[in-house]
DNA sequence: ATAGTATGGTTAAGCGGTTAACCGCAGGCA
DNA sequence: TGCCTGCGGTTAACCGCTTAACCATACTAT
């Protein structure tokens, strides 16, 4: 009959079953009842309802999803949900899976191959209803195995070009050409860029729309003007002096994030550049502390909240069943922030500090 | 017999079932064996091991979840995973979890009550292991909550003072007095304090600090230099102005937090003002941004990433029962980082380019 | 020979829910 | 009166894994 008894001093979690007890019926009407089922009159449905309330009866988890075949658990691999650009991300994808009662399972990869099977495989044995992940590598054995696995899975932020799956990034190409035009149009003809790790799909992205646009322009791509840096964002610093002490060194940089534009800003500072006096940099992703940075980053805004949140959403309407065959491709816009880092504006005329961002 | 069959498509996720039937044991000596229980002998480990790895055998959380009454998940209850503090101690949190085979749930409560407890609620309901937890409010309801339903949880980087709960913080009271006792050291006499939300301990401590130094330093407080922002970070452009344009402005700022000092600076140099030449400013936290800011931000670091570390180190201290009845306090010292905002040095000797810092 | 004890494996009872199938009863209708 | 239908609830079979209790066999000691 009883399988638990609630212990009055109510150390032990209240069950299903203490409910039932207590309101005299049965599991399957409590259950039901929670559940606002159809077959169940509201009087039972209000008196069971007081009753698992008035015991502070929260479902457990585990049991549920074991029952239900679903956990209401979204995977998330990042490789550092510390950098700003993922944590916004993660908190985009967060919030909207709140919102629609799911919650998230976060896991870093670190940007290695091996830790992000490693994620994706304790993402799988937790249960997870389906995962957003921004893959590091070009390898497709991931997706391979997410597939072969069975698990509902949508690519945020990058993507590899053969796999035929759900994915949600921002244009990049786009993004990359809007940078260069920028600095284009106001007369710079020598733009250098610091481009991201060369095997991710943004990078190589940012780049092609660097280089297209020159084209569209009549400049000539100069590769001694374009390098690479890790991913941790190291590495550009030498290759950039070298560049500085040519006799035609550029006038102008478009760095492939935020971090690595004001990392240029401050090692070109140290350099005796001034900026955008001397050089103009663009940087991209408009992270909040672009806007107070000094001077002011000029940058390519991508909407990294909405990345996330974008992603979830798929995943829930896969589940749902919403969605056809096909996979869903959504790529994002986006846009240029002018600020004072390109010298097309002056710091000094901007009255209004940028709000946003929180305080820790 | 076998309540599952394994469909050779391998649509279907295989189950402890379907290794038993393939090893020819039942399903009680795969369990033992993968659990590598000393009653199983070599030789049947080995087999049973081989055919679970064979088929790729992944043991379902949930249900272990069920039988071992605990899910290897700890749930973290931040305002906001985005803020770069906080994205640390997640890291933190997240990265020594992964190291003992523990997973994070993550949460945002936006600095909201009702929010905060419906994470907790939700971190119940999941079944989580333990609570990391940086409570916005200065209410015990959160903690007597948790006390009653038996979850075990470590505050982290807020405390409240009659709470005897496990936490883990930095001092913030030394890290007010290192601000202010470097800002005096210099010669400065009008030091102005940029405040945190009254409301949580940390920014309490810090004031305490600053007062303290103040007074051991024989300067008269004066209220008139401090003021208090909300949790955005918002609000202290005006009341800077007012002060600035009094006939004794201070000579020195200490913020809260950076991304206060960076938005200080930034309003100050619209304003007209320089730093450090004009004022001297020093941050807290010191965010990996912080040193290629322009000017270098003197600030006092704490440990984020350390922050989350210990939190759950407790956590499974606890867990495996490592730990007295007697509450823990880790207190982190933190520690004074001098750059180049308060004018101690001088931005043009330093030729280094500090690394670090990942990039999207 | 006989009980005693490892050894190596199996059986089965949970863990806390969900839900299909079932059942008793009252009302409607021929 | 007898049958069908709806209603409101219960029973019980899972979901996939863990683990205490049990059992068969072989080996030891008396």
């Amino acid at each position: 009959m009883s399988r638990s008894i609630q212990n009055s001093a109510g150390s032990k979690r209240a069950t299903i079953y203490d409910v039932a007890a207590r309101a005299n019926v049965s599991v399957a009407t409590v259950s039901l009842a929670l559940a606002d089922h159809a077959r169940i009159p509201d009087e039972t449905k209000l008196k069971v309802r007081a009753v698992a309330e008035d015991m502070e009866y929260i479902p457990h988890g585990p049991a549920r999803a074991l029952a239900r075949r679903r956990t209401g658990v979204i995977g998330l691999v990042f490789s550092d949900n510390a950098n700003p650009f993922f944590a916004q991300i993660v908190r985009g994808a967060e919030g909207y899976a709140r919102l629609h009662s799911h919650s998230v399972l976060l896991t870093n990869s670190d940007e290695d191959a091996q830790r992000e099977m490693e994620c994706l495989a304790l993402l799988f044995s937790k249960g997870v209803d389906g995962i957003v992940f921004a893959p590091s590598m070009t390898s497709a054995d991931p997706i391979e195995w997410l597939r072969n696995k069975g698990v509902p899975f949508v690519l945020v932020n990058r993507h590899m070009d053969d796999a035929k799956c759900d994915y949600v990034v921002s244009d990049n190409m786009i993004a990359g050409r809007l940078a260069t035009e920028h600095l284009l149009c106001h007369g710079h003809r020598r733009v250098a860029h610091i481009m991201g790790p060369g095997h991710r799909s943004c990078a190589c992205e940012r780049l092609a729309g660097y280089r297209l646009e020159l084209q569209e322009r009549g400049i000539e791509y100069d590769p001694q003007l374009v390098f690479e840096c890790d991913w941790r964002g190291d590495g550009f610093a030498e290759a950039m002096d070298q560049l500085m002490a040519t006799d035609d060194p550029p006038t102008a940089v478009f760095a492939y994030n935020d971090l690595l534009a004001l990392k240029c800003i401050y090692h070109l500072n140290r350099g005796g550049f001034s900026v955008p006096r001397d050089v103009a940099v663009v940087g991209h992703d408009d992270l909040y502390f672009a806007s107070f940075y000094d001077p002011a980053l000029t940058t390519v805004a991508q909407d990294a909240f909405e990345l996330g949140r974008r992603a979830v959403e798929i995943l829930l309407m896969r589940e749902k069943e919403e969605l056809g065959k096909s996979p869903v491709h959504v790529v994002l816009e986006p846009r240029l922030v002018v600020r004072d880092s390109c010298g097309s504006r002056n710091a000094r005329t901007e009255a209004v500090l940028e709000a946003g961002s929180t305080v820790g």
